[in-house]
DNA sequence: CTGGATTGC
DNA sequence: GCAATCCAG
């Protein structure tokens, strides 16, 4: 081969290379098929062990979280999710429009339906838990995974317990997580499709690391709070009074029980 | 990070 | 309906 036909081939080859060169040592988790496989969220435990009842027969799985929807209330009475570390990312992605979830039969609410009402479309599943691929990051943009919420509570301290399951899915190698408003009651509603407006959010956080399981749950009103959201912690027991949802129905009755009373601020790194 | 409104095509 | 721009906690 001629001299001159070499040292172009030899830039096309190192250019292939370098563009391939995170597939191949496989540096770039968010982008590669195979990974994202093994951090999909409903695993078959996952599925097994921690989907709440639904009090509507409405549970739509999808790709990286799984809902119940409440066609009357026009949101998810709960959305359950698996935080690995490996989910934890700094990818990041622009914001997509929110878009009516197809997979829940009577279609999820419209978005115009919180323009102008005072309220946030609050992410359930915060799209900040599912930045591991831009699939995963779209996802919590359906109308199914938000729920309307106060600026201040959203950006406030409902925000600094969002980030504070991400420490804890870090710390505990995991976490599963259940989250949704309080949907019981007279509630104010917005937008034609009349949206409830939830006056309380619940959160609840599993560590079933190293096979003992805890648990911590919260339960704080949808309006602004200086306060430490451990001033809100409540058991899953209360909870469960609260929303009518029976929480881990298919774990062992003995763990069940012991997490659902369980309020142990320290266990969950409160002074 | 959590979200918003307005303008223009 | 979507892009660009500017805004707040």
């Amino acid at each position: 081969m001629n001299r001159k036909y070499i040292y172009p081939l030899v830039i096309i080859l190192v250019t292939v290379a370098l563009y391939y060169s995170d597939d191949f040592f496989g540096e770039n988790d968010a982008s590669t098929p195979k990974v994202l496989n093994t951090i999909e969220t409903n695993s078959k435990e996952f599925d097994d062990s921690f989907l709440p009842t639904s009090t509507t027969g409405a549970v739509v799985k999808h790709n990286f979280f799984t809902l119940s929807y409440s066609e009357e209330n026009e949101q998810a009475e709960w959305v359950a999710y698996e935080l690995k570390p490996a989910h934890l990312s700094k990818n990041e992605f622009e914001r997509p429009y929110f878009i009516e979830d197809n997979s829940v039969k009577t279609k999820s609410a419209d978005w115009r339906n919180y323009k102008n009402s005072g309220f946030n479309r609050g992410h359930l599943c915060p799209a900040a838990d599912r930045k591991f691929s831009v699939e995963a990051f779209n996802e919590t943009f359906l109308t199914s995974n938000i729920s309307p919420q106060d600026h201040d509570f959203n950006s406030g301290i409902w925000n600094r317990l969002e980030q504070k399951v991400r420490f804890w899915a870090e710390k505990y190698n995991g976490v599963y997580v259940v989250t949704g408003g309080v949907l019981k009651g007279n509630l104010k509603t917005i937008g034609e499709e009349n949206v409830s407006v939830p006056n309380e959010f619940y959160k609840i956080i599993v560590d079933a690391s190293d096979g003992n399981y805890k648990a911590v749950a919260f339960l704080i009103p949808n309006k602004p709070s200086s306060e430490p959201f451990y001033e809100y912690a409540v058991s899953i027991d209360e909870i469960e009074e609260k929303t009518g949802i029976d929480f881990f129905p298919n774990l062992p009755d003995s763990i069940e029980n012991s997490l659902e009373k369980m309020v142990n601020l320290q266990a969950w790194g409160s002074r």
